[in-house]
DNA sequence: GTCAGTTCCGACAACGTTGTCGTCAACGCT
DNA sequence: AGCGTTGACGACAACGTTGTCGGAACTGAC
């Protein structure tokens, strides 16, 4: 049997009301009841029902996550940032993915509301963001990470990826590279384009020629990997003239490193390889990825941050965080 | 504004109840009526207020999944197979991680129960199951996952990591290794002993010496590899007659495999390694993990099923269900 | 002693659902 | 015609909280 707050009240001599006024630390009322409260509560172990306290205030303390895929090694580490700092204004998470569904996005979303999360930060699939900017219309708030979404409603924290796919450029052309690659991922949607285009706008600054290969990836580490190995000897193989490669991802990454082994190439001596990211599998790899850190942590921080601000103080305006994004040398290039 | 089902009844000129009915398929009603309410529901885009219908049916239809720590490779896999397997049943998962601390793991359990979880799925942290058989006195269904505990109300879910252990034994014995060392982990309570449990009974088997090292291990995968060639190296430098390692997990491995090629040791020509979990990393490093498998995947979904059925039919027996732990033959062994 | 102002507290109605029970018509049977 | 049975629905009270409002008991000032 459930204690409620009615027990409390008729143990403690006191009306529903009075029971409630302390629970939430309403004030009005005098420190001697608070006190004889206080100690019935903790005698009979209360907990206040969330159900019925979020049925009358329209708050569940809950916020849902929603990402494309648990298993990328990405998500995680985003995950527990979030967890860690909507914990301490007593949120919980909730979390799903919907692979890069858009049908399954769409019905995450409904019902989450159904479920009554007071708000949802989401790394949208692949099919634009008109969904989202529909869906922010009878529901907020809503932050968006690493796409831009220019819409009021709709908060964005996203890494200044266009940047950092410039500064790994920056720094083969500094290391004396002038025949770089691209490995890229055909499933990008706008902005995954990011990193091309970034790409693309450094090797103009440098007058250097474009050569990229575009591969098509499942969603699991594996493929990634696969996928990578697969385009670098296609780029390798193609233009033999080639000595470094910026790749899509640290998968695609780890994958061009065993391509360039089996070509004996010596990495980084013979063809330099930056990745993207910056996973924990990029340090673990021998040779060690050289990479463009995306500060995943601060990201799913930062993101819950901004939900929990817009949920206090809803007449707020919801902002755009660009993270910088950093290069990390290690020994693959 | 939400609609409610008030606003569909009025609509359709039916009484509550009657709406009622007919989002829950309770049957009592004609087919005119169920289509005409449908119709409005559909039009108006009404979804049920599971807060409400919580508050009276005491069920949320949530389940909170509890692990050590989101940031382990282990457990993304663990929170995939729940979640997908919740969500058949139309179940959302919550997500918590405690941090092998014993207070956040109480906290985090009263926190669920206000939230109004329907059940709770559980890797316990480090201090041994009591606390857990108090709660589910108070609280229930209950699954524990890789830990045993025998108490009625709690499901059990594990690998046979005894088993497991003596497998990977056999194995490096058959390939006629003599001299097996252990890299164990320090802060293991009761559960975690399994491997060591199995590894001494191989070797007792064959009438082979024991020889062991422990490790104090954190919790970030970076200080388990740390931890691992720092245990490796000492193993070595202490028994250089030994031939192959077993670890407590791949991470550890990962960093014996380390050791063994900055003490010259070929691996595995001149030292062997067997790792244990089979995270992706242990098929990505090089040489890739021989390891002994622990199915993440079916662990969970082994375990939302176990409370989804308990969930579905409270008279139900708590079950204990065991999973093979098998080898997988890579390069490291 | 009256009066306004404060402090502390309780009655009561929400919130949006589901469960219980009752009603009322239609039906089949004798 | 009378009688139970069934099918289709509605009225109403829960569920456990919070918000609104009002009232009793004090306080201090004149």
């Amino acid at each position: 049997m459930r204690i409620t707050m009615k027990d409390v009240a008729q143990r403690a001599d006191v009306s529903i009301k009075t029971v409630s006024r302390v629970v939430n630390g309403e004030g009005e009322i005098s420190e001697a009841t608070s006190r004889r409260v206080q100690e019935v509560i903790d005698e009979l172990g209360y907990r206040p029902n969330r159900m019925a306290r979020g049925l009358v205030t329209q708050r569940t303390n809950s916020i849902g996550l929603v990402v494309p895929n648990i298993n990328n090694p990405f998500y995680p580490e985003v995950a527990e940032a979030v967890m860690s700092t909507a914990r301490v204004s007593q949120h919980h998470m909730l979390l799903c993915s919907h692979e890069n569904n858009y049908q399954e996005q769409q019905a995450i979303l409904d019902s989450l509301v159904a479920q009554g999360v007071d708000g949802i930060i989401i790394f949208p699939a692949l099919h634009g963001v008109e969904p989202l900017i529909r869906f922010s219309k009878s529901f907020s708030p809503l932050v968006v990470v690493n796409h831009e979404v220019d819409h009021p409603g709709i908060g964005v924290v996203r890494a200044d990826i266009v940047k950092g796919a410039a500064r790994a450029v920056e720094y083969l052309v500094g290391k004396g590279h002038r025949q770089i690659g691209m490995i890229k991922a055909e499933r990008s949607p706008a902005n995954r384009r990011w990193r091309e285009q970034g790409f693309k706008q450094a090797l103009a600054a440098h007058q250097l020629d474009f050569r990229e290969t575009a591969l098509v990836a499942g969603d699991s580490a594996a493929s990634d990997i696969d996928g990578g190995y697969a385009a670098a000897r296609e780029l390798l193989t193609r233009h033999p003239d080639i000595t470094a490669i910026f790749c899509y991802n640290d998968l695609m990454a780890i994958g061009a490193v065993r391509a360039c082994q089996d070509m004996s190439r010596r990495v980084p001596e013979d063809c330099a390889i930056v990745g993207f990211d910056d996973i924990t599998m990029a340090s673990i790899v021998r040779p060690a990825l050289t990479t463009i850190r995306i500060n995943k942590y601060e990201l799913g921080a930062e993101a819950a941050r901004q939900l929990l601000m817009l949920l206090d103080d809803d007449s707020r305006e919801a902002s755009h965080v660009v993270l910088e994004a950093d290069l990390i040398i290690r020994e693959s290039a």
